[in-house]
DNA sequence: CACTATTTGTCCGTATGTATG
DNA sequence: TCATACATACGGACAAATAGT
């Protein structure tokens, strides 16, 4: 019984933040539901139990399961208690860190790539600056999910020079980026990333069914040709629920 | 002037968000004054033309700056605008990934460990049963953060089994993990590390000067000796906007 | 068959915070 | 600045379903 608490991390509410009591427990909760942690089935704690270990009222606590009922995932009966409720369990994904440019590409062969937007088109001033084009120059611009056994994990924003209008939505499907490039003749001579982190926008929280806000792992890549010249710029987040990067080291 | 607006990123609020939206647009302002994108002395849009922008009232543009003004980040002048005003501008520190093991032990004489807490008690029951020990065996927890130039960046707490009570605070601020393992005799034969993301506890935020829920880069570490006992357990936050790591690759 | 403890469901009143025009 | 509407949070009270004694 106070085992299901301490699974709950060592997570506490904050008073003083703007955002409100009850989506903080709900959040909480949610995420532990969402990574395994409270497996299906899973009695958790009565409003009053969650009430004291939270230090908020029992009705905060109570609008916290009231969320998470409405989302489908637990499930309350009076007199009884309130169970989790989630259909699928996925494996958390593993990329190895040691490879992390091939990996991303080859991730897997069970997972699959959906295009949710591809275009040709003008960018903003931050990122013409960074490609060092003018305000004519279109780039390829495209807007990816990664899901694996149809659940959602990654989101891709890529700019890309180099690409002509051959290139449909369907080759970006099936085809791996390094692939696409050798394709279309692109060269890459260099690579720079960093591992970062950030808050999911409205938009990635809709297109991998998460609430907007969610702390994701964020994967700057920036692809440089023989000259130096930036060729493609890749912002990819995923839900550290369901992906991390992952290495072992052997001494 | 439009520019400036595009340097805060794609990042848009959420109507439907629980999270107010003055702390929303905050966020999003805080988050880019705190990384750099908007330096010292930057002029910042008006409160009409961000509430034009982020598309809400202008009572609410006003609440977020306000904020701002009150946290010290920007100043405000009657009839001229709102500037930004932030004192340290460090560089963000990048660790290399490939060495990722080493790199994060003598990550840099430039920065400093300081000791929260180091004690010697009983875990609780989820990190008892990953150490495999009872529940009375005490083991060594420390909370330390660590800084550049004065600024906290990293919050590391961690489980250690194999230290006695020899183990002072000073030696830990004095001396690199990896050190202390072989000044104590630790064999540490394989290491499991995987990288993710997570939203700022209380606590944390405390420790670190941020807001708690801000998106941070965590690292899990799972040391282990000869018989595959594990041996040290960490748990690493960083402060994306001061820490990223980062990889250049040359094909 | 009570009797009791637990747990969720529903209601009240009140104070404070948020967001708009 | 004001007035207004709505959301959040609290404490308290009571009803209804459940399970065990």
């Amino acid at each position: 019984m106070n085992d299901i608490l301490e699974k709950l991390g060592t997570r506490s509410v904050d008073p003083s933040s703007p955002t409100p009591l009850y989506f903080q427990v709900y959040n909480i909760l949610h995420d532990s539901i969402a990574d395994g942690r409270l497996p299906n089935g899973t009695k958790i704690p009565s409003e009053k139990a969650l009430a004291a270990t939270f230090d908020v009222s029992r009705i905060t606590a109570r609008r916290a399961l009231d969320e998470l009922a409405l989302k489908r995932m637990v499930v309350r009966h009076r007199g009884k208690g309130t169970f989790v409720e989630h259909r699928y369990q996925p494996d958390t994904i593993h990329a190895p860190l040691d490879d992390l440019m091939s990996s991303l590409d080859h991730m897997g062969r069970d997972t699959t790539v959906t295009v949710l937007e591809m275009a040709f088109r003008v960018p903003g001033a931050p990122v013409r600056e960074l490609f060092s084009t003018d305000d004519k120059t279109r780039l390829c611009y495209t807007q990816r999910v990664r899901s694996k056994e149809g659940v959602p994990f990654g989101h891709y924003q890529s700019w890309s020079r180099g690409f002509d209008r051959t290139l449909t939505k369907r080759k970006l499907e099936k085809h791996a980026r390094l692939e696409l490039f050798r394709m279309y003749d692109i060269e890459i001579a260099r690579v720079e990333q960093s591992l970062s982190a950030v808050g999911a926008s409205p938009e990635v929280a809709e297109a991998l069914n998460i609430r907007s806000g969610k702390p994701m792992l964020r994967l700057n890549r920036f692809s440089y040709d023989g000259e130096g010249q930036l060729v493609d710029q890749l912002i990819a987040l995923y839900n550290p629920d369901l992906f991390r990067y992952h290495m072992e080291t052997v001494l």
